[in-house]
DNA sequence: TGCTTCAATGTGAACGTTACCATTCGGGGC
DNA sequence: GCCCCGAATGGTAACGTTCACATTGAAGCA
């Protein structure tokens, strides 16, 4: 093995450049402030010896790592993936790394989460798939941390701020859609309510089926599996069907789906069917599979935002929404609504 | 704003509990060499305190940062997303955080990921989702830090060892179920050849179609997603049909069925199709679909592994495979092997 | 008792950077 | 020609840890 064949530091930069490491730290801090010929001199050394600048002194130093925690559920990464791209590529390109910390939807979290959060040296973290089994880790990281949450109406800890699509308005435009298309009962086929995301949407469902005066049944919870929704499925079939069902995401829709097929119901003439997300597969489900598109990529972006406000103490630019609203995208597993 | 309430450090823990600095360190990382009572005093006082070790600091005196930086396509992310997950978890276990950055397919990535891979400090790399584009990147990384790749064959750089799934017996495994079904021809909806599993798959594809005697064709290359899939199954409905389709991946096996669904033919009687990855949604199509299932998670924990050996100098357990090979899922896409 | 020995703990220095202050140097105003 | 000023650069210290070595104290043995 080689001898530790250290990385170049600032010093050897700058014996190199023939100057002292100071002139070397301004030319990457305060290029402004240095003679260019000296600067350009520095700047060569350092593409010569290939010098980076060592996060871990530099962090030490200005008590900032530049990391950026990101809690996440791993059975998330399927749904919301967007959303975690869209935060990494922004924070890379606002000179933050990302921090991944999944937790498993039943872990018991608290503790051990807490404290990689904490220990981790984050100078900030975001939350991207919330559950309720997070927030006393997210709690007592607040405590010492900024957090942002990307949430339906998000864990309500003293100090996190919470960014989000309006949940309850997408189950708002699903129930409103099968409204005008004919449907009278609605079955919602409902998530896991220990998820701010699928507490929202049963809320939301209720809400609109009483608006509208239709005949709504919520069954489940399930687990966002589509086979939670292929169960699920199966069951109202036996017991009596409605004219749709709202499954609480599209990978329940997708088992849903499924099971009707199954029974050889037509679909959206005996049932109508719509899921939450639009994922990447439901424009190709069978039918295609009307649900709602939640920005997720503008979501990240938007959190990710917040976050750096508050680490760098600037305000957020004013008339920024702190709600997205999603969009209704309607397919061929609803009805066509009558264009007169 | 509070005269910035600074986290506490060892002095702090140690003037508590009556000790030195040096004692707090002790107890941290080998705690066998101190007094019991001593222990418990200063663990008492870090826990009352919350102190957590500074991170850089650390990093900087011993000069590794017990951080693994994690390459991934963005678009991957919806794939073996477990492969992440196993990833971080193990990691976490080891005593590793994981920094995640994500690269666009299309990206211009080589200077700005390769230099933001080094910059980040990470003792050693994990590229999840390779294509070529990464390539130079990877390289560049691998010449100062180790470097694992979760990849079909990988980019061969110098240093750049390699865990992966056997695409091409997976692609084996497909050609022989489709050859026992009775299909005589098949046809390859190949994925973007940029990417080393998409290439395997199709060399795979070939040698498996010609020692079988099948009459097989490659269409595409399609891009990961369910239209790819769709527009090659429409261009196939008109200009010919095989016995049977073979997608690159799931997403385009969707987007086939739901073309050979518009085109009202049956599956598996006109055309079989199948898919790869067996992805959550998989087992939920119409009708079911036929697919070869990774082990994505088996991937990420092996990938770690690796990483740790070289990391920290230790052998790999004799008989550890570098290869793992994938498993063909049966389902209703393709006819019934026959029972006899 | 006096010496060695070892276990337990303390002290000093260093990792690579940035903040702060000191120094140098050339030029403009009196 | 003197002083002062500002621009450019250099030097020193410190961030919180760990490593290598120094010190302490009690036990073991003659």
């Amino acid at each position: 093995m080689d001898p530790a064949p250290r990385r170049p530091s600032m010093a050897d930069v700058a014996s190199r450049a023939g100057v002292s490491y100071q002139t070397v730290s301004r030319v990457l801090n305060e290029p402004g402030i240095v003679r260019p010929d000296t600067r350009t001199r520095v700047q060569q050394a350092i593409t010569e010896l290939g010098y980076t600048r060592n996060r871990a002194a530099r962090a030490l130093k200005t008590t900032r790592s530049s990391l950026i925690g990101m809690l996440t559920d791993g059975s998330a990464l399927f749904g919301p993936a967007e959303t975690t791209t869209a935060i990494e590529s922004a924070a890379r390109e606002a000179g933050y790394s990302v921090l991944l910390t999944t937790v498993g939807a039943h872990d018991d979290c608290e503790r051990e989460i807490g404290a990689e959060l904490l220990g981790s040296g984050a100078d900030g973290v975001l939350v991207v798939a919330a559950h309720e089994g997070m927030v006393p880790a997210v709690a007592a990281v607040a405590r010492s941390t900024p957090v942002v949450a990307v949430s339906a109406q998000a864990p309500r800890a003293p100090g996190v701020e919470v960014v989000g699509v309006d949940q309850q308005l997408g189950a708002l435009q699903v129930i409103e859609h099968l409204a005008r298309t004919g449907a009278r009962s609605v079955v919602h086929a409902a998530g896991p309510q220990d998820w701010f995301d699928a507490r929202a949407r049963l809320e939301g469902f209720e809400h609109a089926v009483e608006l509208h005066g239709l005949d709504g049944t919520v069954v489940g919870p399930g687990d966002w599996t589509p086979r939670a929704g292929y169960d699920l499925a199966n069951d109202l079939v036996r017991e009596g069907l409605p004219d749709a069902i709202f499954a609480a995401n599209d990978m329940m829709a997708i088992g849903v789906l499924h099971a009707l097929h199954e029974h050889r119901l037509r679909i959206p003439e005996d049932v109508a069917v719509v899921g939450f997300d639009n994922t990447l597969g439901a424009e190709f489900q069978v039918p295609s599979l009307t649900t709602v598109s939640q920005p997720f990529a503008d979501l990240g972006r938007l959190a990710l935002q917040r976050l750096l406000c508050l680490l760098e103490g600037h305000e957020l630019p004013p008339g920024t929404p702190s709600t997205l609203p999603p969009r209704l995208v309607v397919r061929r597993s609803t009805r066509p609504e009558r264009t007169h």
